[in-house]
This record gives structure tokens, C-alpha cells and sequence, in this order.
DNA sequence: ACAAAAGTTTCCATATATAGAAACTTTGCA
DNA sequence: TGCAAAGTTTCTATATATGGAAACTTTTGT
């Protein structure tokens, strides 16, 4: 059905070490940047989760929380804390960066 | 890798301080890339507050809370929502983004 | 088609974030 | 100095995020 040159995220986690051992000296590998809104956020856990090659159930043992709490969570079934994203980065082992712009444009206190 | 013009700035918080110390007229365009930890999101939220010439309390009135929630904020009383966030740049009139960049590390899963 | 794995939803309890009000402390400045 | 403005803390109530357990639905492989 499948032939394993064309799946790259259907890789064993053999073919996964391989490739980012094989790159240590590399700063980055895959980079997600979005505008901060409550519904991408659960998109970007998604995300990041497959990469790794989890189930929501492996994902929820190394955050410590059952498979249902990582469902929510990418479904934006709440609006999550902060304290909570950084655990489920923190479990996938991703650096988590936020930027800051002011619009340049007239401000006015009214 | 040339970088045309510097219009993106990585600073540390005191970097980020000096900036206000002395430096009053100085707004327009200004953007902080800094990594999500909840220590920092409230130096965040003052640094913009200050940039933007605003009072804990006329910055309460824009978000729609009481000075002593935006004091509370600043300096890191809770662990904040997305929400809370997102409200209180809103009125900040700042773009905000998240990145996630996964480690380019050996992962494995137990 | 079937079974297993993966993902989702519901119900529920508990912890805690949000928020206002008011008292309190610190800062800036004349 | 002292006063006013700015910022902080405390007390309190309420809403809601976190989380487990289990039932349920969807997806996947053979």
C-alpha cells in the first residue's frame, strides 16, 4: 500500500534517530510560526506530536495526563494555560519562542 | 544569510529594560522574540505597556480590568491563560506570534 | 468485514485563574 | 519633606481549566 521512501513520517523511530543524529550540528529542523490565537494552538500540538511519531496516549504518558486531556487540547476544547503548553512542548522537546510587535500605527488613549 | 535590515530583535530582559531606562520617544515598530516562559510573559506585557506610554491603570481600562489584574499580570501572580493574554495584547495593539521549533535532538519514546 | 488502535466525548471532582474592591506601599516630584 | 500618582497586596467570589475514568466513535490494517 505504502512504500517507505514516500511516507518520510511513516519512519521507525530507528530511521528518526538515524536522521537527527546524523544532523546534531544542525540549529533547526522544523519550525512552525503563527499568529498566537486559541484555535492554531491545538493545531500546533497536532503537529508537533505527529512529527514525533506519537499517539495522543504516548504523548499523554510523557506529559503525564490521560490521551483524553491531549485530545482536548488539540481541539481547543479550552482555553489553555500557559503552564499547560509549556508542558506539552516541554514533553515533545521543542523550544517554544513568542514574539512581541507593536502595530505602527497611532495609539491613542482614549 | 544577510540579514537587509535589523527588524527583528532578540533581547534579554535586561536588554529590555535598559531599552526603557532613559529611552522615552522611542515606540514605532518595535518587536521582542523572546523564549515562552512564564517568568517573561509578564516583563512582556510591562515592556509594551511602557513602550505604549500607558499606566497599570489606563491599561486596565483598555482591557477592561482593574489596574491591580494588570499589576498582578506584570509581575507573574498566575499562571495565565491564552485568553488573558491574547486580551491584554489585543489592547496593546501588538501582533503577537508562536513558534515551535522541535529539538533537533535523539527523541525517543520509552 | 472485523478487530484493534487511535482519537473523541461525557461526566464529574478539584484546583486555580479571573476579577473587583479596598487597603497598603512605593515612586516621583515640587 | 510631603503629597499625589502609580503600583502592589489582600480578601473574596465566581468561573473555568485541569484531569481521570469510561463510554463512545473513527481510523487503520489484514
Amino acid at each position: 500500500m505504502d512504500t517507505p521512501k514516500e511516507k518520510m513520517k511513516m519512519m521507525t523511530l530507528d530511521q528518526m534517530k538515524d536522521k537527527h543524529i546524523g544532523e546534531v550540528g544542525t540549529k533547526e529542523r522544523d519550525k512552525y510560526e503563527f499568529d498566537l490565537k486559541l484555535e492554531v494552538l491545538g493545531e500546533m500540538i497536532k503537529s508537533a506530536r505527529k512529527e514525533r511519531q506519537l499517539t495522543q496516549e504516548q504523548l499523554g504518558e510523557l506529559v503525564g495526563v490521560q490521551k483524553s486531556q491531549i485530545s482536548k487540547l488539540e481541539r481547543n476544547a479550552k482555553n489553555v494555560t500557559i503552564e499547560t503548553i509549556l508542558k506539552v512542548f516541554r514533553a515533545l522537546k521543542a523550544n517554544i519562542k513568542f514574539s512581541v510587535e507593536l502595530k505602527d500605527e497611532d495609539f491613542k488613549v482614549a
